[in-house]
DNA sequence: GCCAACGTTGGC
DNA sequence: GCCAACGTTGGC
């Protein structure tokens, strides 16, 4: 399935670095919410913009971690928004493309972090075979904000 | 640190 | 619109 193909959904896998901002670091926020900022690649920006709904159900994954894999649940808590840290040229997400009057890049705000039992390593999610239609599990696969079907979801509940 | 796989850029 | 060159992602 292309991730097309997985729309309308009500689920997604939002990846982070966990150096950058974790599950703890959600956690830790007031309110327990974040702008989602930093997100530079036009198919998640309007999987964002077009298809994310206040209430949906995010998976916290943590990429480029040791181990990978996912840290916890939250919540789609803002409508998209758009993402000003394009046009703060102190920024590491600064696009000099981006204007005020066109920031390009959007973001929604993610929050009501919910701790699962424990960590769900990547390895773990590979050995399941009803999951191993997810598209974090393909190759090549690099979108760091994944749709996840209702399916799935409810395998990986039972680990939660 | 390596590198496969993919996305973006820009010359033509 | 093509595509080579380059940059990024992210597991290993």
């Amino acid at each position: 399935m292309t991730v097309a193909e997985y729309l309308p959904c009500k689920v997604w896998l939002m990846k982070t670095e966990p150096d950058v901002f974790s599950f703890d670091d959600l956690l830790a926020r007031p309110g327990k919410r974040e702008r989602w900022d930093g997100v530079r690649n036009y198919q998640a920006r309007n999987l964002m913009r077009d298809h994310m709904k206040i209430g949906d159900t995010v998976l916290f994954y943590h990429s480029n971690a040791e181990p990978p894999g996912i840290a916890g649940l939250a919540e789609v808590v803002s409508e998209s928004e758009p993402d000003l840290s394009a046009l703060d040229a102190k920024s590491l997400y600064f696009d000099p493309k981006a204007t005020p009057q066109d920031p390009r890049w959007c973001l929604v705000q993610i929050g009501n972090p919910q701790p699962i039992k424990r960590f769900i390593p990547l390895e773990e999610l590979k050995e399941i075979s009803a999951l191993s239609s997810m598209l974090l599990l393909r190759k090549g696969q690099r979108l760091s904000i994944l749709p996840v079907s209702d399916e799935e979801f409810s395998i990986l509940k039972q680990l939660f």
